[in-house]
DNA sequence: GTATTATTAGAGTATATACTCTAGTGAGTC
DNA sequence: GACTCACTAGAGTATATACTCTAATAATAC
């Protein structure tokens, strides 16, 4: 594998583990045992890395989020959407932790984030239309329709950090993929009271498949990682 | 006003306009005009500094937050907890900014905040639950109602980040507390579903008076300040 | 007034951080 | 063998950051 790949590699493992904050250009280097030097000369600087990794979580979510226009829309459409948006979060997680900071320290990604963000609740909201049209939720107005995507993405994209923040100890080692997935029964809860009556057993069925497992936590709230 | 409130007051103000990690111990003296020295006999690190406000910030939603259990709610109580939470959120902006960073720092922190949220998340659920009483919504069960409240919660929490990062500009100069109130057209698209009829009127009338101007903004995105 | 305590200034320190500069090395080309 | 060029090492730099230390001053108690 090429140096730059490499590098891309380690920051983005780097940047989930610890934080981007807690990683800096030497440390990315001295994981991969190599010099700053021949990280500078691969990237211009940090944000340069970051931009990178960005680019490749974009394309990741706009392949996922990409919706079939040539048939019906089924359940089985629905929970690949919301597991596959999960496990872009997850593998990008750290990109939402410093989101703020990391978008004033770079126009390009800020720029880059705020077109991510229109299309990802663009594709939201066309779900929701063609659930409507599958017969699985009853439709809704545009106005209420979008409202209730911006929803479902503030409350996905807010998730981990709540997961993170409910965490006793210190976070970041602890959380799995599996309790970050509880979050698709945080979003299922958004649509109960639009579930059409043929569909809304099924859907609940769906939903208790995600149930949080509180019984994984001791009494101080500490995770118990088996 | 004391050295040691004035730092207080002073970093909350820093921290609100330019971030946690964009300020130092020595911004906030030299804000001051009081020597580093001075700022570090008042506090023993900034840690302590954030703790101190984050003590602050519990208090004052803690003390809008408390349910009145000898009278029926109202609509008015109902929107002076979404104001009010919003104003509390707004005056310590800084603070959901960098969450995770700050509890991974401070352990005291980190078990405070959780259970700062876990109090919230009780009383969301408790007004849910005596807006039911009131015959505004319709009563759900349990379960129900407690996931209800995390999206409350979630949505609340994350509004903000989203204004921001849906900002093409810089972002902290440009939001405002007007923006920010938006968000409880959010909440209250949550609670569409299960008004009753006597109050659906009433509260789509009072949700529509917090609609998002988007007219504010030009067609690239900035934000149009007057 | 004197003693004590609280407060403050300001220079200073150890460490970290992002990034640069120079001097290469090694693989391929002619 | 000479040349090129992508790549790499590693020492080095300017700046920042959190925090400390000493000495001095103001406030208060007796």
């Amino acid at each position: 594998m090429k140096t730059r790949d490499k590098i891309l590699l380690s920051s983005l493992e780097l940047f989930n583990e610890r934080g981007e904050r807690n990683v800096t250009t030497n440390h990315i280097a001295a994981h991969l045992a190599i010099s700053p030097g021949n990280l500078y000369y691969h990237f211009r600087n940090k944000s340069d890395i970051i931009y990178e990794i960005f680019l490749e979580y974009e394309k990741l979510v706009d392949f996922y989020l990409d919706i079939p226009e040539d048939r019906a829309m089924t359940l089985d459409d629905m929970t690949f959407y919301l597991e596959s948006v999960f496990d872009g979060l997850w593998s990008y997680r750290f990109f939402h932790r410093d989101l703020e900071y990391l978008l004033d320290s770079d126009q390009r990604l800020r720029q880059g984030y705020r077109d991510f963000t229109n299309r990802c609740l663009a594709s939201i909201s066309r779900i929701f239309e063609k659930l409507a049209e599958a017969g699985i939720i009853e439709p809704q107005e545009e106005g209420l329709r979008s409202a209730m995507s911006l929803n479902v993405w503030l409350v996905i994209t807010n998730w981990m950090a709540f997961l993170k923040t409910a965490h006793a100890a210190e976070a970041s080692a602890c959380l799995t993929l599996t309790e970050l997935k509880q979050g698709i029964y945080q979003v299922l809860t958004l649509e109960i009271p639009y579930l059409t009556l043929a569909y809304r057993e099924r859907v609940m069925a769906l939903r208790e498949r995600y149930r949080p497992a509180l019984h994984n936590r001791d009494e101080s709230g500490d995770c118990v990682c088996t």
